[in-house]
RNA sequence: GCGCCUAUAGCUCAGACGGUUAGAGCACCACACUGAUAAUGUGGGGGUCGGAGGUUCAAGUCCUCCUAGGCGCACCA
């Protein structure tokens, strides 16, 4: 019967173009798919199973969607593809849900920059209801674009049955979470130093702190060295009474709030007696007396020295009297963040505004204050400051310092006011610097498990792996509580009601939709502000009914929705209860190494919290994708390619290949270049292409259809079967360890052994001559067949559109993504014939190598060649005589008596790792020996090198060629034996050399004249006479080659340019 | 300041356990080959393996210090 292919085609083109547009054959392919449904379909045909055994579960981390998706967003889309494409086709059932981060600042800045406000309080005059439908209308705004891109890129993932962080059922998930959390007794809430925005009135996680690299700018603040006059003590000759304590400060607006000064334990405190231009006596790290030359002197008398422990407890008076006498303040504590670095080695510590500062006077027992508004203004107490933000406020804190007016203690000195330049960190989006301050916020207690955390981590499968001690795992140990709620208006609720009247406390904790209706006896469909405010109850614990159960009105931090994903994507557990519990932890999930202290970070937290399990088993954090020059991708630099522009030039599996084989998978970073993704297409996608091309070009010539076989007895086909088999098994370790750039690179190495080896060598084996198919010509064709059939199989995931139009076009069937992943027991293995035909290729390579070398070029027979070696490779010397164009090749083994004919020699190398230990420093004058050829060999066979005598294993000794004798060449194989060149010409070779240069003529000529590859031809050859009788001689070669059914001759006179003449026959 | 990663050919990268002539792909040059191929083959140029010490018979590989880049932490008076 015959056939013809491709057997199906996803583009209008009647037969395989030679040079395709591959993304035009992308877009076909595409649409295919769309029309055939054959994304659902390859899940469908992989039936779920109660334990969860048949899935392969892989989440896929919410991107905020507030732009066009870029390099990093493809390259992780690709790796999404990629792994489920692999396991499905392993026959694992893989769901692949697309997820929408949906809340948050982000969100918020959107809509207010649509609405064109620029406060809380102007949102709070719109009305919060009008604010979050302008945030929900906002956040899917890029949704349609962000399908498109995905889509095209060819990344399999549902978008109808997409999570959001903002459906009901996700946030009923994220609510029962907190819940749960709270029964756990894993959340407080607490009064805790955050970096805090007074701008736009909320606390900032410290995610949200590095947004971007802008955010730590160089500021100047007022640096102050101030003394805080010591309390005199019972003992009236103490030399502290009436000195100063020196602190240094560059936030002078913390000190109307000092509540105390901290001191190394273990620092060496001076009391000195000032000789400068400030009189007094004061006390300061002696490191740092120095550094104060100009107020205390060169040389100030030092009156006593201290260490930090001896002058812990010690009272002094506050400089500013707000809140004198408040219980334990105002004295001097020891604390181990305290250094001599710069300032007096003394530090000033206020409650309200450092993380430090507060720990310590917490210890101590003083009462965190905070005279600071959420606005960043100044409060009561500090009526002097009062309405002044608080930046603003350094001025009249310094004037009053210095004038001791206002409320500034007597006695209090200011030493010295100077500028200080650091880098100070803003808010990313509002551009205002940040205040350190103590805030209320929920915390999720993160510190009672992370040493569990840690425990779970091991668990964890990490590419690279050293993530899962270092960045991740160090990020882990050192993990503080996670404050959780953001004074905000678009996010998940807390679900949390109090009291309203702190005389009748109450809190109750919600987790669910019923939960909510059962006790405020109202349907709730919406948990978005402002419904969720509108739910209030009279207090049940206030038999006065006066007080009010009212939620706190914060919302939660958008990285509890993306740490919550893993479960609420799926309503657990509300809904899905038994496939979560057989489905979690997930397979596999991939992002920026970023997300180490992100998503990676957050998802594991909750599920060590919640389930006592990891989320996930594996993790590939992936570098950063940087642009052309090298730096970070820009949008205003233009440093990167325009992504739909290669799409469209070049097409997505050119992008993929392009990102999947480079590094940047194993942690690197990588370098988007339009060069990179062109390579891709030239090295992998034109070859592969190319392959189908030649099989269908002669399968259709010879109108043969070919069958799966792997019995053919050619040794090119066992050969190219065997490496076909140890290539399936290199693609299947490599990708269920999720080493893509090795596969990719395996891959590169198959398609050149079928390209460059398998291919040209066979070229004639597909010409099937007279309309008769030969056995060999069946054979070969099944197994091209069987080759690229399987090949496509294997390259399914890596180059999902390229590989279904060529697979289709082989088989005629549905989809490559719905076969199965070839499997090693369907292809013979032969170790040996691999390791035959590798010598083979050697002795091909060094053979032409002797040709270059001997200026023999290739068309021009040679009489024979001599291979030594101690492989068999009787059946390759047909093989090899063609490749090399040699009349005869003659085995001969190594070790013969025949081989010593060639001139050979012996060749001693030292095993250094055996002799070494032996010998020690002696091992050198061995290797040297055997370099320079001072060594033997007696009548006994022992080897003496340099001197030395060396034991069996601890040298080998080979046969290589010698000097050439008369006629011949020689070259050495890399693999051990060396091949004899016979480099006599004869007036017979030369005959052939120069008829097969006018085959060459002739084929070009044919080709310039434009013909068919079968056309037949009516050839004139006019040539000198010598050539003239060659070309007789050798004319059915010549005829035969050339297609031509007639061939006339013309001979011309000596040394005149030869000229053939074609004309279709 | 602390921690992790990286540094090998013009470019991108490989180089278990230390073993003596450091490789590949791309790019460049020459030659060869070419009726599937946008290719291919052979040869060539090109390397102080970031620097300096050390351990060892032997260091690209192990140790110490330093330099540069990336990332993270802390940036604190």
């Amino acid at each position: 019967m015959t056939s013809s292919y491709p057997k199906v085609s996803h583009t209008d083109a009647a037969s395989v173009p030679a040079s395709p547009r591959f993304p035009s054959i992308e877009e076909a392919v595409l649409a295919y798919w769309e029309k055939d449904g054959t994304f659902q379909a390859s899940i469908d045909q992989r039936p779920t199973r109660a334990d969860g055994g048949d899935e392969f579960v892989f989440y896929d981390g919410p991107p905020f969607a507030n732009g066009l998706p870029h390099y990093g967003h493809l390259l992780t889309g690709y790796v999404k593809d990629l792994i489920p494409r692999y396991q499905t086709m392993r026959g694992k059932r893989v769901e692949r849900r697309f997820g929408w981060d949906t809340h948050g600042l982000p969100a918020e800045l959107e809509a207010m920059r649509q609405l064109g406000l620029k406060t809380t309080d102007e949102i709070h005059e719109l009305g919060i209801e009008k604010f979050n439908e302008a945030c929900r209308a906002s956040v899917l705004k890029y949704a349609d674009e962000w399908q498109r891109y995905v889509t095209r890129q060819a990344r399999w993932v549902d978008f109808d049955n997409d999570y959001r962080t903002m459906n009901p059922e996700f946030m009923e998930s994220v609510i029962w979470a907190f819940k749960q959390l709270h029964e756990k007794g894993l959340v407080y809430e607490g009064f805790r130093i955050l970096p805090y925005c007074w701008n736009d009135e909320t606390p900032l996680s410290n995610h949200e702190l590095r947004m971007d690299d802008d955010v730590y700018k160089m500021r100047q603040d007022p640096a102050l060295t101030v003394g805080f006059r010591l309390a005199d003590s019972d003992d009236a000759a103490d030399p502290l009474n009436g000195a100063n304590v020196l602190i240094w400060t560059t936030t002078p607006w913390t000190l109307p709030s000092n509540m105390g000064v901290a001191v190394g334990p273990d620092v060496t405190y001076a009391l000195v007696e000032s000789t400068g231009s400030v009189a007094g006596r004061f006390l300061l790290a002696e490191g740092r007396v120095a550094a104060y030359a100009k107020e205390l002197g060169d040389e100030p008398t030092v009156v006593a020295t201290f260490t930090g422990s001896e002058l812990a407890g010690r009272r002094y008076l506050p400089p500013f009297s707000y809140y004198a006498g408040a219980d334990n303040a105002h004295q001097v504590l020891a604390a181990d963040f305290v250094t001599t670095e710069d300032g007096t080695g003394i530090v000033h510590l206020a409650p309200g505004f450092g993380e430090d500062d507060k720990a310590v006077l917490d210890a101590a027992g003083v009462e965190t204050v905070v005279p600071v508004g959420k606005d960043g203004r100044f409060t009561f107490p500090v009526e002097e400051y009062a309405g002044l933000q608080v930046f603003d406020a350094n001025k009249p804190v310094i004037a009053d310092l210095k004038a001791t007016t206002g409320k500034v203690t007597a006695g209090t000195v200011l030493l010295r006011q100077e500028t200080y330049d650091h880098s100070y960190p803003h808010c990313w989006r509002c551009r205002q610097p940040l205040l350190y301050m103590a805030v209320s916020s929920w915390f999720v207690e993160v510190t009672k498990f992370k040493g569990r955390m840690g425990e779970l981590n091991e668990q964890i499968s990490w590419t690279p792996d050293h993530i899962k001690h270092g960045q991740f795992g160090k990020w882990v140990e050192n993990a503080r509580d996670w404050s959780i709620t953001r004074n905000r208006f678009w996010g998940s609720p807390v679900p949390v009601w109090k009291s309203d009247n702190p005389e009748y406390p109450r809190v109750d904790v919600y987790g669910s939709f019923a939960e909510l209706e059962a006790d405020f006896g109202v349907e709730v469909t919406d948990l978005h502000r402002p419904y969720v405010d509108d739910l209030t109850r009279p207090n049940p614990d206030d038999p006065t009914g006066q007080s009010t159960m009212r939620r706190v009105t914060d919302v939660l931090d958008v990285w509890f929705d993306s740490g919550s994903m893993s479960f609420a994507q799926n309503h657990y557990p509300f809904e899905n209860a038994d496939w979560f519990e057989a489905n979690f932890p997930a397979d596999f999930i991939v992002e920026y190494i970023g997300q180490t202290r992100g998503w990676f970070y957050t998802l594991h937290i909750l599920a060590t919290a919640l389930f006592d399990r990891p989320a996930f088993k594996s993790c590939v954090s992936h570098g950063i994708v940087l642009g052309s020059d090298g730096q970070k991708m820009s949008k205003s630099l233009r440093n990167y390619p325009d992504v739909a522009e290669v799409f469209d030039r070049d097409g997505a599996d050119a992008m993929r290949w392009f990102l999947m084989s480079s590094p940047i998978l194993r942690g690197g970073n990588l370098v988007v270049t339009e060069q990179g993704i062109r390579d891709s297409v030239r090295q992998v996608l034109i070859p592969l292409w190319s392959s189908w091309y030649f099989f269908q070009l002669y399968a259709n010539a010879a109108g043969y259809d070919a069958k799966r076989r792997t019995d053919s007895s050619d040794p090119l086909d066992r050969y190219l079967l065997a490496k076909l088999r140890d290539y399936v098994a290199e693609m299947t370790e490599q990708l269920d360890a999720y080493d893509v750039a090795n596969a990719c690179e395996s891959t590169r190495g198959f398609i050149d052994v079928l390209t460059n080896w398998y291919i040209r060598r066979s070229r004639e084996r597909f010409w099937v001559a007279d309309g008769v198919v030969t056995a060999d010509n069946e054979a070969a064709f099944d197994t091209l067949w069987t080759v690229l059939e399987t090949l496509c199989r294997v390259l399914a995931p890596l180059a999902p559109l390229t590989v279904e139009e060529i697979w289709r076009g082989l088989t005629g069937e549905r989809s490559v993504h719905l076969a199965d992943w070839p499997s090693l027991d369907d292809l013979p293995a032969d170790e040996a014939l691999v390791a035959q035909m590798d010598v083979v290729r050697d002795v091909c390579s060094a053979t032409s190598a002797l040709r270059k070398a001997n200026s023999l070029r290739n068309r021009l027979p040679l009489a024979g060649l001599t291979v030594v070696t101690d492989l068999d490779l009787s059946a390759f010397t047909g093989i090899v005589a063609d490749e090399v164009n040699v009349k005869g090749v003659q085995l001969v083994a190594a070790d013969s008596d025949e081989a010593s004919a060639y001139g050979v020699e012996q060749k001693l190398t030292v095993n250094a790792r055996a002799a070494g230990p032996r010998l020690g420093k002696d091992v050198q004058l061995a290797i040297k020996g055997s370099k320079t050829g001072d060594w033997s060999v007696d009548a006994a066979g022992v080897v003496t090198a340099g001197g030395l005598a060396l034991v069996e294993g601890e040298y080998t000794l080979e046969t290589v060629a010698g000097d050439a004798s008369g006629g011949t060449a020689t070259g050495v194989l890399p693999r051990g034996g060396f091949v004899v060149l016979d480099t006599q010409l004869t007036p017979e070779l030369e005959a052939e050399g120069a008829a097969r240069d006018l085959v060459r003529a002739v084929q070009q000529a044919r080709k310039d004249a434009g013909l068919e590859v079968s056309d037949r031809i009516a050839l004139t050859v006019a040539a000198p006479a010598d050539l003239v009788a060659a070309a007789k001689a050798h004319e059915a070669l010549v005829a035969g080659e050339t297609l031509a059914t007639s061939v006339a001759y013309e001979e011309l006179a000596s040394g005149a340019e030869l000229k053939v003449t074609v004309t279709r026959a």
